[in-house]
RNA sequence: CGGGCCGUAGUAUACCGGUAGUACAAGUGCUUUGGGAGCAUUUAGACUGGGUUCAAUUCCCAGCGGCCCGACCA
């Protein structure tokens, strides 16, 4: 994509109503638009950050046998009766509104009924077990407060799965799938040396609920940290007792500040007794089929990427996730300089290769740098006279975001080594 | 929901009870071109309502909106 067909602009200032980092950046450099507190528009490099990201949870749902569908935004309140959330005595961070015949909706808060109530019209007989669907979609909360950029919306865009199986057994085998699939995720959008398995508080059907806590000063939740293990506890279940059952020793525990980037539930037969979701087994008896829920929150998930990876000069996205693999540069007006730097462009689009290619004019080096280092791709490559004069066929200066000094390479190396980055 | 701070061009800010200033962005012209460059010129602004006053963007009240702390957070 050409930078000049781009119509988000960086910012030099920060926003004056924003104090937190993951805010600041992403609308200084262009990636989300604020319409009101908590509720944020994705614009073009947001949206491709958070394209990415969606496509890793995908990957890791359907790998252990999720299957994607989409759940609607607008509720019946007659089924959110059944587990009798409907009232704002209950849940207090409803959106409601009403439907020209006088009827009242909601916009989904949570897909638990949602989930229920289309399965037990699918499910009724231990053959139609275990399933795992999936959505990603807008979620509303009418939160009273939110807070710190996109960490805490009242409109937000997540992903919820919630397993149906047979029994406590076959809940238990798909629950530590999960485990592992959320590690995976939060390892491939590059946060994964800093969040950790914490116990949380359960239900009424198990007495644990996992977390996963990315550990950040920000951080909304307190959490005991045991680095060897690679276990924390949270706050709220924190007690000797808790510490023994764990086996973990209170000694090498460390209280910590930490954002919950995702979080898995057992539900137990919380939801399929209201809704009356029931199976015949082999025996053609009824049984209850048992639930659990596994929620990411993907606009916290890239906040959280933000806060913990920028740098003083700006974002610095992990491969996995950057909006484009590579930002090309050319500089200054050198008639030569602008032919080569279009053919890189040209080169590096037929090969595949992601590249965000700032062909603006007028612009002085200083600001393309800056822009680049504010927009955090993972690799620059700039073309100017300089770069070319270091080799007889056109060099291409390539750096990391990450490193101080790049490197000389020519058109063929500079392919070869971004091409595998996109394979 | 309790408490605190705050609403001035697109953005960030300043001053002031009597003509609202600056920087960036944007437009034009010229210069500059490896770390947010310069000169000239143009465009553009007081959240809403009420009150006090000869006069309110400024003081007072209310509403709306924003941020922060706390409470809350399947």
């Amino acid at each position: 994509m050409r930078q000049s067909k781009l119509f988000t602009k960086t910012r030099k200032e920060a926003p004056a109503d924003e104090t937190s980092k993951n805010a600041e950046l992403l609308i200084r450099g262009g990636f989300i638009h604020k319409e009101m507190a908590g509720v944020y528009s994705f614009l073009p490099l947001g949206l491709r950050v958070l394209n990415k990201v969606e496509n890793i949870i995908r990957d890791e749902m359907d790998k252990i046998g999720g299957t994607e569908m989409r759940t609607s935004v607008l509720q019946n309140k007659e089924v959110w009766e059944k587990s009798n959330r409907w009232s704002d005595e209950v849940v207090d961070t409803w959106f409601k509104t009403k439907l020209k015949n006088g009827g009242e909706v909601g916009l989904s808060f949570t897909n638990e009924e949602a989930y229920s109530n289309i399965l037990k019209q699918y499910v009724s007989s231990y053959k139609d077990l275990p399933i795992f669907p999936y959505d990603f979609k807008n979620i509303f909360r009418n939160e009273t407060r939110s807070k710190s950029g996109i960490m805490r919306g009242r409109e937000f865009y997540w992903k919820a799965l919630y397993s149906f199986t047979k029994d406590e057994e076959e809940h238990n085998v798909f629950y530590e799938k999960a485990k592992i699939a959320y590690q995976n995720i939060f390892k491939r959008v590059g946060i994964g040396h800093l969040t950790y398995v914490t116990f949380a508080s359960g239900g009424t059907f198990s007495k644990f609920s996992h977390e996963f806590q990315t550990i950040t000063s920000v951080g909304e939740d307190t959490v005991y940290l045991d680095e060897n293990s690679g276990i924390a506890i949270n706050k709220e279940v924190y007690n000797d007792e808790v510490i023994a059952e764990l086996k973990l020793n209170k000694e090498n525990l460390v209280e910590k500040r930490a954002v919950e980037v995702g979080n898995i539930f057992s539900l137990g037969t919380k939801f399929s007794e209201p809704f009356d979701l029931k199976y015949k087994n082999e025996n053609g008896e009824e049984k209850l089929v048992v639930m659990g829920s596994y929620g990411i929150g993907l606009g916290r998930l890239m906040g959280t990427v933000v806060e913990v990876l920028s740098d003083d000069k700006g974002m610095v996205w992990p491969e996995s996730i950057a909006p484009f693999t590579v930002h090309l540069l050319s500089l200054g007006e050198d008639k030569a300089v602008l032919k080569e730097a279009e053919k890189v462009y040209e080169s590096l689009l037929k090969a595949g290769v992601e590249v965000l290619f700032d062909d603006r004019k007028d612009l002085s080096a200083g600001e393309k740098f800056s822009d680049a280092d504010l927009l955090g791709i993972p690799f620059r490559a700039v073309v100017s006279a300089r770069s070319m004069k270091d080799s007889s066929v056109g060099g291409i200066e390539l750096k990391k975001r990450t490193e101080e000094k790049g490197k000389i390479v020519l058109l063929d190396e500079l392919l070869k080594i971004l091409k595998e980055k996109n394979a």
